[in-house]
DNA sequence: AGAATTTCCTGCTATAAAGCAGTTTTTTAC
DNA sequence: GTAAAAAACTGCTTTATAGCAGGAAATTCT
């Protein structure tokens, strides 16, 4: 079904390498999986045998914390990778767990499948180390905002950061969270940020059609959080 | 003089590959670079021109905060990476800082010497990868603890971290850093990390001669943050 | 060694964020 | 379409953390 050649996900790095002829083998053993809207396909601690592709659908990768709070450490759509190192690194277990956000369908490869590759073609090994390079980057950037936003200025962040990642249309938000889901990564309490929606409703800066979000001013919300975002890259 | 075949650190990514008779040509082109205490050797925001790895010395990795906040993103010890990407991933500018803790000296390659390496031998760009994607589950993991533990937690994990990482003489940790140091670390301010080292002390678990700290009781420091440190990989 | 500077420390106050309890709205399931 | 469940919301209270100011100790510099 979901074939590598003809594959849409052209920024999937399978996708970007598919034309060489040693991937071939390695193609035939990929699985597609289907997963309904919550449910749950990395549980964290469970052995790890291979990596996830999103395929189509969208994504949220947690961390379990203490009580029910949980830390949502980044999200995945289209031709991401899920489930980090698989297995093939120095852990034999995965350190999160993944959740479907919609229905989505996940390309699957085993850890023996992908480290023979990754030892045969170095184009693509160094297509993986710069994904992990630029994620850890990303990561330490989140790192700094956490220490050192204020829970205000972390939800408009998000805010901001969901309508980069996923777009919107017609001023709404291509993607649908909980109150909870925007604590988690926001890294606050599900009050918190009913709170802060809510003063940014009526400050006429957002917008909300149910569930949705829209984001009704961009360049306000970005000044105030302006100070942290000076950066050469955020 | 630093002399990858004869290195005594036996972890570093280079050294580990250095028999590769494909690794002569570029080990010529390696820099050795002396670096006082106290002093800055990469700028967060200048053009990456290449990778520093610590040959001996100990140095700490920063992003710059608002106002005189800054956020210690890592440490690195001798063999280990600094500068991350250099320049050859997406981005061309450093996105941290680097800062000697002590004298230090420094092994240096370029980019251009790196990404060629780097394209021609497998082996080592998976170690690179392996790296890369270690580290980015470390950052998770503290993306989590920023999130979820209390100041005086976090404090506390942090003196465990540095036990782990640089070990102790005489119950005295074998690096020196400042309260500010600790405080940028751990995500909050000096005077709460002041607050809670005197606490720890008068409870006798924390010992402190001079400004060196000393791990008294690390069992019970760690049961303090069990809670969160449930997980496969912390 | 002594002066100057930086770091460390403490008590007090202000503020930000979390927690709780009860209500309303929205979504889900039959 | 209706009942049940889940999610969203609000006001109030408590707690955790930050900020300020002034002094003591330690370190650096000459």
């Amino acid at each position: 079904m979901a074939d590598c050649i003809t594959c849409k996900n052209k920024n999937c790095l399978i996708n970007k390498n598919s034309s060489d002829p040693r991937l071939a083998d390695f193609l035939k053993n990929k699985h597609t999986i289907r997963c309904k809207k919550s449910q749950q396909f990395i549980m964290e601690g469970t052995p790890a045998h291979g990596l996830f592709f999103a395929y189509e659908g969208k994504v949220k990768v947690v961390k379990t914390g203490v009580n029910d709070r949980e830390q949502i450490v980044r999200f995945a759509k289209d031709g991401e990778i899920i489930g980090h190192r698989g297995g093939f690194g120095s852990s034999k277990y995965y350190s999160i767990s993944a959740q479907a956000l919609e229905d989505s369908t996940l390309c699957y490869f085993s850890k023996e499948d992908l480290k023979n590759i990754l030892l045969n073609i170095p184009k693509l090994t160094f297509d993986f180390m710069l994904f992990y390079a630029d994620e850890l980057s990303e990561s330490e950037t989140r790192v700094r905002k956490l220490a050192q936003m204020s829970v205000k200025e972390r939800v408009i962040d998000t805010l901001l950061f969901m309508d980069t990642k996923f777009g919107s249309t017609d001023h709404l938000l291509n993607i649908s969270l909980s109150r909870k889901d925007y604590a988690d990564y926001s890294g606050t309490t599900e009050e918190q940020v009913i709170r802060i929606l809510s003063t940014l409703k009526k400050e006429g800066l957002l917008n909300a059609k149910g569930r949705k979000l829209g984001i009704l001013d961009f360049e306000t919300l970005q000044n105030e959080i302006s100070k942290h975002t000076f950066s050469p890259n955020s």
